[in-house]
Order: structure tokens, then sequence, then C-alpha cells
DNA sequence: TTTTCGCTTGAAACCGGTTTCAAAATATCG
DNA sequence: CGATATTTTGAAACCGGTTTCAAGCGAAAA
């Protein structure tokens, strides 16, 4: 392998020192305008791209963030990660992804080994660990948690108000006449299921409608669980006219189950689902659902850590879910 | 903040040099059981990580792949992309992403970012470059391209027989009687859609079907493209009984229009997709479609390019989609 | 003209590891 | 038991940059 063109190089081709070079590269000091134009001109000749590795040992900085995803390939996670890297770019930062894979375990070692390549900022996305345990991990890295909330007061997140959410797609139901509304929840341990849930029975009280655990069934957040839940919901025999799915992927899976029972959406079913994923706005009939910001949040946790990075100090963000109306749900007489 | 452990630190905690550490970390050599223990526990005591940059600069090696993706959110290049990540678990080594956004000189900059941070090995998802823009570019970095098939014949490669998808999921229509059958394709210039049609051209040739530009129609691999496309088709007043859509997203858009003309699926017109993407399963009628490895490829590309970088010489391998049946094709009598 | 100040510059130390090399310690052999 | 082969060890060079420091230089001030 040819070896790679070094700082030396470059000073001897322009008849200057080393020291000389790097601070042209980096405008540092000010140096003679005939020699840097020399330097430039040499390292352009020459095809010089810095040793990123030297640059960070010597200057303690290493021009990366680390990125922790749940899971890749879910929607809204990966708007977010999109996002963050819309918001890297042109900064001289690059992202280094590791994937947590909603596990504590996996979770530490992934930080651990952002850690051993010295990122200058950690990104999180969604997770599992609390405040405590990533201050004890990550120290004084600079960090930002995204589409989560962590009481701490000096923890930074970017993240949606989930109950708000869940209250405006139960209350745009509630408005088209709707009282038996089934919810189909995310895993039961998971916040953002469980401030949805939160939202809806909100939403029930202010209107005066019993809230009932039997149209509350348990999903986690796949097409599969959705088809399930509604099946056993048609086989209990409970009553309702319309279904809040806690995401989108839900909603599909039991628009098809309602399909499969002979039930037509909006007609005889209302349904509204959670994400405004790319594919929603496609379906037979067109979801309504809710659309949460999810590229600007991951964009503006970028710009956030970075400014961190810098030493600023950054207040937490919350951001407004809003509903996209379609045509999954009809007015009830 | 607190400067971190170093390997000197460790040397005079366990009595011992430099080099012993480094030996024992790194199992390079053999050293005396009783001083390597001590190592281990002084390392243990100060909770060492090793200095990422240190170990690269020293070694030359990185630990890291680069891996270029091309659109983040499309659900087939995320699902090799979490290939990619599932299959560098484990090995030591690191992906970084940087998006080429099907954008030559993006890809361009890309490429280059990547190389100043000296990654080992470079994995490209689709892209635009060719064999020898990517000879001039990598030099001798080893490199593997996924979901695309480069001529050259020592580039390696791990990619997908479109024309045979093209070929199947026409056939497909074709034996369950179709003979008038719309093909809505991506990008004109994009390689993959040319060789889905390419597929399409061989069958109806095969089963003796005259080949007409009247229902090809351009897409762009998005959900509104089909969309559309199915509206100037029916606007055409040119008959026909199936859609063979270039991509899932592409059927979406398709199955919505036909929906909203009133023509029902698979009763009226029967739809056949590209990409089995996770909600396909879920549409209304479940979509028939192609299934791409795209999952295992990742997979199999990043152990290739680990392979290229331990010296090995590895040869493209192609994979073969398959048909995933399901409801939305029909008989035609 | 001499002194002082500010600006540009190169030498050298440094970042934290890996690796070479030769010395020291131990083992093997005649 | 001495000579030789082998293993273990530490000192020092090295990777390619950044940064400190002091010297060199010309211009402004005394």
């Amino acid at each position: 392998m040819a070896k790679a063109t070094t700082i030396q190089d470059i000073a001897e081709l322009a008849g200057v020192s080393k020291s000389t070079v790097s601070r042209v590269m980096n405008k540092t000091t000010a140096v003679h305008p005939e020699k840097a134009a020399a330097v430039i001109k040499a390292a352009e000749q020459l095809g010089f791209a810095p040793n990123q590795f030297a640059r960070s040992l010597a200057s303690g900085r290493s021009m990366t963030v680390g990125v922790i995803t749940q899971n890749l390939g879910s929607p809204f996670y990966d708007a977010i990660a999109q996002g963050v890297i819309a918001g890297l770019e042109g900064t001289g930062y690059s992202p280094i992804f590791a994937d947590g894979r909603w596990d504590r375990v996996v979770e530490e070692d992934s930080i651990r080994s952002l850690q051993g390549r010295r990122v200058d900022g950690i990104l999180l996305i969604g997770g599992q660990l609390d405040g405590t345990d990533l201050k004890a991990l990550c120290g004084t890295i600079p960090r930002v948690t995204i589409a989560r909330h962590l009481p701490s007061v000096q923890h930074c997140c970017m993240y949606v108000d989930n109950a708000q959410g869940g209250f405006l797609a139960t209350q745009h139901l509630i408005r088209h006449g709707h009282t038996k509304i089934a919810f189909i929840g995310g895993l039961h341990h998971h916040p953002d299921a469980k401030d949805r849930l939160a939202g809806y029975r909100k939403a029930l009280t202010q209107a005066d409608i019993r809230f009932t655990t039997k149209l509350v069934l348990e999903g986690d957040f796949s097409s599969a669980s959705g088809h399930a839940a509604v099946h056993a919901l048609l086989k209990s025999g409970q009553e309702f006219t319309a279904i809040f799915a806690a995401n989108d992927a839900t909603a599909y899976g039991a628009r098809l189950a309602l399909d499969q029972h002979g039930l037509r959406v909006p007609q005889d079913i209302s349904l509204v689902g959670y994400d405004n994923q790319a594919e929603s706005a496609f379906m037979i009939p067109p979801l309504t659902t809710m659309h949460q910001p999810a590229h600007q949040m991951g964009q503006a946790a970028a710009a956030a850590v970075l400014e961190k990075i810098q030493g600023q100090s950054i207040k937490s963000r919350m951001f407004i879910p809003e509903l996209r109306c379609r045509e999954s749900v009809a007015t009830r007489n």
C-alpha cells in the first residue's frame, strides 16, 4: 500500500516546517501569504487528507459524536437518525452509530465502545438507561437524549409530548361522536405507550366517558400485534366504534383484521394511528394519524450536542405532535 | 475533565513497563503469568479503556469500516444497513455511516471524509460511482459494493438478480392468465429499475405476449409516483388487468389510485410489488411481492470486507429474490 | 541610531499507544 | 558446571499530527 502523504511531505515540498503547514491547515495563526499559498498548492498537488487519528490524539478532540439507536428499521427512529445525520452535515463532525437493541447490557457496551473511540458527544435515541446510569457511564461527555424525557434537571432531552398526542388523537375521535374507543397500546413498560394511554384517558375523562380496561389491549408496536389485538377484541364481544392504535404499524395490522371480519373503515369502525409514517398516506383509506417532528428533533439534538461540546448549556425542549386528518375517521351519529 | 487512565498509569501500578502492558492487552507475546495478572488487575481497578486513536495511529489499523448509504429511511437500504451492523457486531470493528444521497459529488466527499478517518474498509450500499471512479478514489482500501453489480472483475459485489426478480414477478402474473400487464418502473437510469424491466420483457417474450411501451410507466420508487402512474394509465384508456410495480412503495400508491377509481384488487386488477417491506403483509389485500434477502446481503458484505481486510480475495456473490405469494393476485379466466 | 514591540517561524515536546531491538533472565545441553 | 539456546522484559523509536516556546525579523517609538 502506497503510504499516505503526511504533513511532513508537504512541509518539504513547500519549503517550510511542519508547524507552518499545521497552522495553514487550521488557520490558527497568521502566516505569510506567500508561504501559505505554497503550502496549499503542495497539499493539493499531493492530495493530502490529514490523518484524523493523529489529529485527534494530539488535540484531544475526535470530531465524532456517538449515536446510539435502538432499532434501525423502525420508521420513527430512522427519521430521527436521518435528522441527526442532516444536522451534523457540514459541521466537520461525523456520526458513529451503535445499536442498543432496547437492551440495557448492549446499550452499556455500546456506550463504552463509543468512549473507547473518544467521541466528543453522545446522542441517545430512546434507550433503557436512566439519568443516573448515563451520568455514571458517560461522565462528563456531553450527551443529549432524543425521544425520551429524563426527569433529571441537567439532562438535556429532545422529546415529544406523547400524553398530548394521545389526548389529541382521542379527542379527535370523540369530536366525531365516538364514545366506545378501543386503545391498542405498546408494551406496558414502554414510556411512550404509557404516556399515550394517559392522554387517551384524559380525553375520555374530559368528555365524561367512562374508562374501561376492557377496551385497552396491549401490543408491541408491531403490525402483527395490532392484528391479534383486533381479533381478540372482536372475540371478546366488547362493543366499539373506533380504534386508536399506539403507532401506525399497529394500525395497519388492526385495519387488516377489521377487513377480514368484514368491517369497513371508516364506515363501521374509525381508526387513528400514531407516527405518520410514509405509507400511512397511501393506506386504504388514507390513515388519520399523529405526526411527530422526528427529523426536526434529530436535527435539533445534533445542533444541541454540538453546542454542548462548545461548552454552552442547553435546555431540554419539548415538541408537540400534530394531527394529520385523512380519511380513516367518520362521524358517528 | 478528569484525564482518562493510560497504559502508563497501569504500568506504574502493576510495576512493569508500558511495553508489557501492551503485550498483555493484545496477547502478542507471552508474559509471566504473575505479571500478566497484576496488569489485568490494575487495568480493572483503574477502569482502563484504551485510546483508539493512539492505537490506530501506532498500528495503522482503525478498526472501523465506512458505510456509504444512499438514503436512510428506505426500507430496502435500511435492511441492508441493519445487516451490516449485525455482521460487524462482536468483530471489534465499528461502522461509520455517511450518506451519499444518490449524488455523485456528495458520494465522493463522503468517501474522502471516510478516508480521512482511515477506515480499514468501505461498504457501498448502492451509489452512483462506477468501478473506475471507486478505484481512483479508494485506492487500495478494501471495498465491497452492495445491491449493485459492477462489471469490473476484481470488484466484489453483493447483489440481487433484479432481472430474475422482474422475470419471476411477471411470470407469476402470466401464469394467472394475465396478458395485459402494466409495469410501473423506477427512474430510467436506475440500474435496478432497468433490470427489473428487462426481466418483465423476458417473461412476456417467453409467453409470446407482445411488449408495448404504452404499458410501461416511469416512476421514482415513491408511493406518489405509483399513484400518479395509475391515474395516467387509466386516463390513457390503455387496457390492463395487472400491474407489476418496481417496488412496494410504488405498489401502495398504485393500489390507492385503483381504489379511488373504484377498481378492486385483486378482483379487477392484480398487483405485484417488489421488496417485501414489512407493511406489505398488512396491506389490503396483503401484497404479493418479491422478497430480497437484504439483511443477509448486508451481513455477507460485512463479512466479506472483513476477510478482504485480512488479505483474502473475495468473489462477488449474487442473491436470488423470491416470490412471496399473498392475496393481491387473482386468476384471470 | 538604538530600543521595544508585535508578528511570523521552526525546533521540540507531546498525545497514548505499538513495535523493534537488545539486554536480562531462564532453560537446555554437552 | 560452563556454554548456548530460548524466553521474557524494558528502553526507545515511531505513528502524524498540535501546541508551546523561544528565536528571528521588520516596523514603530524613543
